[in-house]
RNA sequence: GGGAGCAUAGCUCAGCUGGGAGAGCACAUGCCUUACAAGCAUGGGGUCACAGGUUCGAGCCCUGUUGUUCCCACCA
C-alpha cells in the first residue's frame, strides 16, 4: 500500500505499471484446463515500425475485450504477427539498399530475402512494444515463422492440398498489371480512380473498301488488336460482318466478328478487340479465336510495334494519335470521364495484361465461406456487414496469387524445362517424374501476402503440426477491424479457415470505422494529416487515448479525431485519481467489506452500482464497449463524486465513529467496483490506484470483473433517497436564480408527509443546500411572505430570504410552474383514459404513467398551497 | 449500374429489442465549499433532413423524396 500523489501524471504511472506487468509476465496467455480459451488474432502491424491511429484503435478494442474476458474467468490469448510485408517491405528495403548504393541484384536473391525478414521481424518487434506501451497484453513469443524452400510449412501444406483438389490451377489470362512494381496484383489490390479522359474515334479501312469507325480510351492498344466486333443485330453493320478490316499503322489485316458483348447503343456500336490487354476482349477473342499479341512488356513499355517499340506506353499513346491524325484517320476525339485502375500500393495506373499466373478457384471455396455466415456460425457486428461480405463472396472472381516479387513466401512448384512438367511439391524432386530429368526449375515468383495472411488463425498455431496451442485456442473467438480490410483479409481467412481446418476461424468479427481528421479526411502520409498515437499518449496520457478511441463512436463508423476530447478523457481519469485520493485519506481500515447496516445514501449508491452492473455486463457480452464505457464513466463521475463522495463528508468528519467507518466502508467498497469495472478501459490509473488499496491481493487485471447480485439492489431506498436530492436541486436552482452565493447560509423549514425521510437526511441536505440548518416542521409557516419557496411533488421548502424577493416575481413564478403541472397532469390523464393504451401497452409502461400522474397530483397540490398563501398575501 | 452508411443542440457525436430528447466541447451566471479550477453549482439552446404510412404511442419500424459519404462493378 502506497500514498498516491497529490497530482495525476500519465506518463509516470503508465511507466511503472508497464513495468510491472513486463516484470510478472501478466501479458502472457496460457492454456489453463479450468477455464475456456478466448483467442483474438491481431492484424498484422504496418511496414513503416510505427504505430498510427488505426493501430491504436485496433489495439484498443482488441484489448479491452481481452482483459474483459481475463477478468470473467477465461484464459485469453492474443496472437500478433508480422506475416504482412509484401510489396511494401520490398520496396522500403529497396529504398534503404539504394542508400547503400547497391540494388537487389548486387545481394542476390537469398540474401535480399534474409534482408527483407530481419527487417520485418524488427519492425514487428518494434511494433508489439509499441502496443504494449498503450497496454496491449498481447505475445510477442509467440510469433513464429520458418521458411522451407522459400515457403513455410503451413503455406506449402495449403498450397498442395489445394492444387490436389483443383482449388489452385496455373493458366494465361488478363490480370492486373503494375508496370512499376512489375508485379500481377489481385483484383482487391486495384483502386479505381474516377479520371477525365478522351473517347478517340479512328477509322478503320475494311478491306475491299469503305470503312468502319471504332472508339477508344486507349489507343496504343490497337497495336495489339486481332479483330474488330460489333452486335449481331446491329443492322448498320450486317454486310461487313466476315469481312477483314487493315489495321492502321500496322497494316495487319483482322477479322469483324458479331459478338453480343458490344453495346449498339455506345461509341459508333463497333468495338476493336485487344485480346491480350482486355478481359472483356480477351473473352470475345476465345469465342471467336482471334489472335493474341501482347504489345507491352513488364514495365509498360512498347515491346511489338514497329517505330513505337521501347516506347512508354503513354508516350506511345500520342504519337499514335499524331500519326493517325496525319493519315487523316482520326475521325474526332471526345471528351470522356472514366475510371482508371491504380496499384493501391504505389498509385501507378494498371494496365491489364496476358500473364501466365497461379489462381485459386474461388466458387467453391464461397460457397462454405457464405453458408458460415448465413447459419451464423460467423457473426459480423454490426450485422450490416455481412452483406457487403456476402455480396463480395457472391460476384467474387478468381484470385490471382502470384507475385513477381523478391520477397515472399516462394510458390512450390518445380518445372521441367525438357518436357514441360509442373511438380507442386513440398521438397524439391530430385528429377522430373515423367521424364527423369534432373534439371528442375524452382518458380521464381512469390505468394500474395494476403494468401498466408489468410493462414493466420490457425499458422500462428502451430498448424498444420498438432500443438497444443492448436487444440485448446483454435477457433479463435473475435477478430477486430476496420471496415477496409474485410475483403482483402476477413473473407479470405473464413473460406481458408473452413477449408483447410473444416471450421470458420473465429465466430464473431467486430468492425470498427477509419478514425479521420477533425476534418473527416483520412489521415494519409501525403496529407500529412496523421497523429502520432505515441504524441497523444506523450501528452493526454493512453487511458485517455483509450477512451477517447471507445466513446462516442458505434461500430462501423469512422470518427474524427479531436485532441480536445483526449483532454476530456484526461480529466475524467484525473477524476478518478483524485476521488481515490479522497478516499485514502480519509481510510483508517485495512480491508475491503460492507458494514452491517447501511445508510439510505449507502444503499442508494450501491445500488445504482449494481444496476451499471448489470448494464455493462450486458453490454460488454453484446460488444458494446463504447456504451459500457459511457455508462461506467457516467457512474463515477455524477453518482459516486459529485453526490455520494459529497454525501460522506459530514459523515466521516462529524466525530461519529461508527458513522465514519461505515461510510469509508462503502466509499471503499464502490472504489473497488469501480476500479475493476473501468479497468479493460483504462488500465494503467486503474492498476496504480488497486496497488494503493488495502486488499492483500496481487494485479488488478488479475481480479474478476463485477457480477450483479441481487443482495445489493435497493430499488426502493433508490427511489426514496432521491425525493431528497430533488429537493436539493430545487433548492441550489432557486438559489442560483437568486444569485445567492453559496457563502450565504440560510434555514430551511421542510413541509412534507414524508418528515422521517427529511429528518435522517438533515445533516447532508445542510451541505448539499448550502443551509444553516434544515428544520422540518408540521405546517407551513404562516407569512409565506417572509420565504423563499421551493416546491417540489413531495415537499414544500421554505427559506427566509425575504429580503431577496420580489412578491409579484415569486407568485407569477409559481404560477407558471403551475401551469406546467397542470398541463402534465391533463396529458398523463388523458394517456391513462386511452382504453386502447390501457389494453395493448405493457404493464411496465402503464405503472411509470400512473406514477408520473400522481407526482404531477402532489406537486399540484403543493403549487397550490403555496399560491394560495401567496394570493392571501397579495389580497391582504 | 448494384449495394451500404449518414442527416439529432453552435461544433463533434451517442441514443442498445418503439414507451417522457442525451453527452463532451463551446456559451452564460455564481462559486478557490478542507479529492479535484484538469474542479463545483445553476442555466440557455433541438420541427431528431422532408413527405406519407404502420402503431395506443415513432428519433427508432415501412414507403418515397432531397442532400451527403463510402464500397463494388463497369461502357470500348
Amino acid at each position: 500500500m502506497k500514498e498516491l500523489s497529490k497530482t495525476y501524471e500519465p506518463k509516470e504511472v503508465e511507466g511503472r505499471i508497464y513495468e510491472l506487468w513486463e516484470s510478472t509476465g501478466a501479458f502472457r496467455g496460457h492454456r489453463d484446463p479450468d477455464k475456456k480459451p478466448f483467442t483474438i488474432v491481431m492484424p498484422p502491424p504496418n511496414v513503416t515500425g510505427q504505430l498510427h491511429m488505426g493501430h491504436a484503435m485496433d489495439e484498443t478494442w482488441q484489448d479491452i475485450l481481452i482483459r474483459y474476458k481475463r477478468m470473467k474467468g477465461f484464459a485469453a490469448l492474443w496472437v500478433p504477427g508480422t506475416d504482412h510485408a509484401g510489396i511494401a517491405t520490398q520496396i522500403k528495403v529497396e529504398e534503404a539498399l539504394r542508400s547503400e548504393g547497391l540494388t537487389r541484384y548486387d545481394l542476390g536473391r537469398d540474401a535480399f530475402v534474409q534482408r527483407v525478414w530481419d527487417w520485418k521481424r524488427e519492425f514487428g518487434g518494434r511494433i508489439v512494444n509499441q502496443l504494449k506501451k498503450l497496454g496491449a497484453s498481447c505475445d510477442w513469443e509467440r510469433e513464429r515463422f520458418t521458411l522451407d524452400e522459400g515457403c513455410s510449412k503451413a503455406v506449402r501444406e495449403v498450397f498442395i492440398s489445394m492444387y490436389d483438389k483443383g482449388l489452385i490451377y496455373r493458366g494465361s489470362r488478363i490480370v492486373n498489371w503494375c508496370p512499376h512494381c512489375t508485379t500481377a496484383l489481385s483484383d482487391a489490390e486495384v483502386e479505381y480512380k474516377d479520371r477525365p479522359g478522351k473517347l478517340w474515334y479512328i477509322r478503320y479501312p475494311v478491306k475491299g473498301g469503305g470503312h468502319v469507325v471504332i472508339a477508344t480510351t486507349r489507343p496504343e492498344t490497337m497495336l495489339g488488336d486481332t479483330g474488330v466486333a460489333v452486335h449481331p443485330d446491329d443492322e448498320r453493320y450486317k454486310d461487313l460482318v466476315g469481312r477483314t478490316c487493315i489495321l492502321p499503322l500496322v497494316g495487319r489485316e483482322i477479322p469483324i466478328v458479331a459478338d453480343e458483348y458490344c453495346e449498339m447503343g455506345f461509341g459508333t456500336g463497333a468495338v476493336k478487340m485487344t485480346p491480350a490487354h482486355d478481359p472483356n476482349d480477351f473473352e470475345v477473342g476465345q469465342r471467336h479465336h482471334l489472335e493474341i499479341v501482347r504489345i507491352l512488356d513488364d514495365n509498360g513499355n512498347i515491346i511489338e510495334g514497329g517505330k513505337y517499340t521501347g516506347m512508354d506506353r503513354y508516350e506511345a499513346r500520342k504519337l499514335i494519335v499524331a500519326d493517325l491524325e496525319e493519315l487523316g484517320l482520326l475521325e474526332k476525339i471526345e471528351e470522356n470521364r472514366h475510371n482508371v485502375g491504380v496499384c493501391y500500393r504505389c498509385g501507378t495506373d494498371i494496365e491489364p495484361l496476358i500473364s501466365a499466373q497461379w489462381f485459386v478457384k474461388m466458387q467453391p471455396l464461397a460457397e462454405e465461406a457464405i453458408r458460415v455466415v448465413e447459419d451464423g456460425e460467423t457473426k459480423f457486428v454490426p450485422k450490416r456487414f455481412d452483406k457487403i461480405y456476402t455480396n463480395w463472396m457472391e460476384n467474387v472472381h478468381d484470385w490471382c496469387i502470384s507475385r513477381q516479387l523478391w520477397w515472399g513466401h516462394r510458390i512450390p512448384a518445380y518445372y521441367c524445362d525438357k518436357c514441360g512438367e509442373v511438380i507442386v511439391a513440398g521438397e524439391r524432386p530430385h528429377e522430373c517424374p515423367r521424364c527423369g530429368c534432373a534439371t528442375l526449375r524452382q518458380d521464381e515468383d512469390v505468394l500474395d501476402t494476403w494468401f498466408s495472411s489468410a493462414l493466420w488463425p490457425f499458422s500462428t498455431l502451430g498448424w498444420p503440426d498438432k500443438t497444443p496451442d492448436m487444440d485448446y485456442f483454435y477457433p479463435t473467438d473475435v477478430l477486430v477491424t476496420a471496415y477496409d480490410i474485410i475483403f482483402f483479409w476477413v473473407a479470405r481467412m473464413i473460406f481458408s479457415g473452413c477449408e483447410h481446418t473444416k471450421r470458420p476461424p473465429f465466430h464473431t468479427v467486430l468492425i470498427h470505422g477509419l478514425i479521420r481528421d477533425e476534418k473527416g479526411r483520412k489521415m494519409s502520409k501525403s496529407l500529412g494529416n496523421g497523429i502520432d498515437p505515441l504524441d497523444i499518449i506523450d501528452r493526454y496520457g493512453c487511458d485517455a487515448l483509450r477512451f477517447n478511441l471507445i466513446t462516442g463512436n458505434s461500430p462501423g463508423n469512422d470518427m474524427r479525431f479531436f485532441s480536445e476530447r483526449c483532454e476530456a478523457m484526461r480529466n475524467f481519469a484525473n477524476k478518478v485519481w483524485n476521488a481515490s485520493r479522497f478516499v485514502l485519506m480519509n481510510l483508517t481500515i485495512d480491508k475491503i467489506e460492507l458494514p452491517e447496516t447501511l445508510a439510505l445514501e449507502d444503499r442508494w449508491l450501491l445500488s445504482k452500482l449494481s444496476g451499471v452492473i448489470r448494464e455493462v455486463n450486458e453490454n460488454m457480452d453484446d460488444y458494446e464497449l463504447g456504451i459500457a464505457a459511457q455508462k461506467i464513466s457516467d457512474f463515477i463521475w455524477d453518482s459516486y463524486c459529485d453526490w455520494y463522495i459529497e454525501l460522506t463528508k459530514p459523515r466521516l468528519t462529524g466525530g461519529d465513529e461508527s458513522e465514519s467507518l461505515a461510510a469509508q466502508k462503502v466509499l471503499l467498497f464502490a472504489l473497488s467496483e469501480i476500479l475493476k469495472l473501468l479497468h479493460p478501459f483504462m488500465p494503467f490509473i486503474t492498476e496504480e490506484i488497486w496497488h494503493s488499496l488495502p486488499h492483500g491481493e496481487s494485479l488488478l487485471m488479475l481480479q474478476s470483473f463485477p457480477e450483479f447480485s441481487s443482495a445489493l439492489s435497493f430499488p426502493e431506498e433508490e427511489q426514496e433517497f432521491e425525493i431528497l436530492t430533488a429537493a436539493i436541486k430545487a433548492v441550489r436552482s432557486r438559489r442560483s436564480e437568486l444569485n445567492v452565493p453559496p457563502s450565504k447560509r440560510a434555514r430551511i423549514l421542510v413541509v412534507s408527509d414524508r418528515p422521517q425521510l427529511f429528518e435522517r437526511g438533515a445533516t447532508y441536505m445542510t451541505k448539499l443546500a448550502y443551509a444553516e440548518s434544515i428544520e422540518v416542521i408540521a405546517e407551513a409557516p404562516e407569512n409565506p411572505a417572509g420565504f423563499v419557496s421551493v416546491v417540489t411533488d413531495a415537499a414544500r421548502l421554505f427559506i427566509p430570504l425575504a429580503e431577496l424577493l420580489d412578491m409579484e416575481k415569486e407568485l407569477a413564478r409559481l404560477q407558471k410552474e403551475l401551469e406546467k403541472a397542470r398541463a402534465e397532469k391533463l396529458g398523463q390523464e388523458k394517456k391513462l383514459a386511452n382504453e386502447s393504451f390501457l389494453a395493448k401497452a405493457p404493464e411496465k409502461v402503464v405503472t411509470a404513467e400512473r406514477e408520473r400522474l400522481e407526482k404531477a397530483i402532489a406537486l399540484i397540490a403543493n403549487l397550490e398551497e403555496s399560491v394560495k398563501q401567496m394570493g392571501e398575501i397579495g389580497d391582504r
